[in-house]
DNA sequence: AGACGTTTAATTGTCTGACAAATGAAAATT
DNA sequence: AATTTTCATTTGTCAGACAATTAAACGTCT
């Protein structure tokens, strides 16, 4: 683990980059300790506070974690599906948002990717996760629900399937994809209608995951994002004729 | 902006939660430039290596850049997704080496995933990412190539056909599942005998994308999972009558 | 001897003050 | 008017200090 000691700046994240480096080639076991503070500062030849700027980087992408104390000191972190969720969220939402990327693309990958999820699902499925779905579904029907709510029901009914699956590295990826729409879901007004029937699908599709009919699952979730879409490009119609009567 | 001062711990932690819920809340939209370091430490009543460690985290998650200098400071970045594949990959790699996720689960994800992408990507290739493809089949092929290499031309054939989809959502999610599985690909030795197999699947892979055949490239996906998945039980196989032996 | 409270050393978290380096704007000079 | 110089601002780094936390070492009492 070394750094460039001619170029003074940026010290800190080479650092990180050096210590990342370390773990992820396995020279830096899970919960593995590091130096102290004061050594790596040594080591480093640099100060303590530009270590410590050093560890916060690592300590943001969860690959360490801290403790205080006689004992502490920074140690090399298990990264769970848990953390790394979160994190994959809040990118895909980043990227979304910053990058006008059309609802049609961000629609177009999460039903590709949940599409690629279902047969699985099917397969798969247990009580448990069709008692969620099931239950997201009746959520979904009650009257006063505002849209965030029956946006965020949808996405956790889509979540459950997608876990149906039965394979962390599945949820992981699709995490982000199904997550990651949702403030681009939210632009959309669902009316008593429309609520009427995305439910309608969605009921569908448990019946076809609990029949584990891959082929049923499949074509409900090809209308579903279908009508998505066409909801989508209503709003995008309102707006345009809202604009022109200016 | 706040923070709750009466927990005296995680101070930077806090800090740079709150900047970034401003960020994406859209408070604080791409490009604004954020108060200076000797201002933010007023702002949330701190010390200024306490603010510099809370924007150093958010640094290392490319929701910032800085800049020295008299027109300097710290900018809200435009998160693109180049640099989001880079720590998708990085994360992805760290999940599955830390998990003790099988090979089995991440090749599962992996073909999923792209026989979600396989019927776009035959639908909208354009000539460059055929030639990609066909290079790459092209270089696998070439006698003397370590078996890094080969698994890297692997990843970049894939990351070929999963770019030929034309969504760069897609396109970002599958980074992480198709190359964050090349340190567990790497454990396999290819022999000349199963690199010739390899080869052949990408060669009908690739020419079923040109013909723009979705039924014969998802086939043909088919056929690659289950090919890695027989070289990987070879290789457990083997691994454990060695241990047997012993 | 064993259980329990106390001290102590190590470590992270934070603060203060300082200087160096970069950089664009303003001022001075040609 | 163009160029050079100066200057103010901001980040990057450093040194030293103290507070908070924590577990181990130590001492005391039963």
């Amino acid at each position: 683990m070394k750094i460039d000691p001619t170029n003074p700046a940026d010290l800190s994240a080479q650092i990180a980059k050096a210590i990342r480096d370390a773990i992820i080639s396995g020279a830096l076991p899970v919960d593995k300790r590091l130096p102290s503070e004061a050594e790596l500062a040594e080591q480093f030849a640099v100060s303590r506070p530009t270590v410590r700027e050093a560890l916060k980087r690592l300590a943001a992408q969860s690959l360490i974690r801290t403790q205080r104390g006689a004992t502490g000191g920074a140690f090399v972190n298990r990264l769970k599906f848990e953390d790394a969720y979160g994190q994959q969220i809040t990118t895909s939402i980043m990227l979304l948002s910053m990058n006008d990327v059309s609802f049609a693309t961000a629609c177009e990958a999460r039903y590709a990717l949940e599409r690629a999820c279902a047969p699985l699902s099917t397969q798969r499925r247990s009580a448990d996760h069709l008692a969620t779905m099931r239950a997201e579904i009746h959520r979904q029907g009650q009257p006063g629900l505002t849209d965030e709510a029956f946006c965020a029901s949808d996405v956790a009914f889509h979540r459950a399937l997608v876990d149906a699956a039965g394979n962390p590295v599945l949820s992981y990826q699709l995490a982000g994809a199904v997550e990651g729409m949702q403030p681009l879901m939210n632009m959309i007004t669902f009316t008593a209608r429309s609520r009427e029937t995305i439910i309608a699908l969605h009921t569908a599709l448990a019946d076809a995951v609990e029949a584990r009919d891959s082929t049923k699952a499949d074509e409900n979730l090809v209308s579903l994002a279908q009508y998505s879409q066409q909801l989508a490009q209503e709003v995008i119609a309102k707006r345009n004729a809202a604009r022109a009567a200016k």
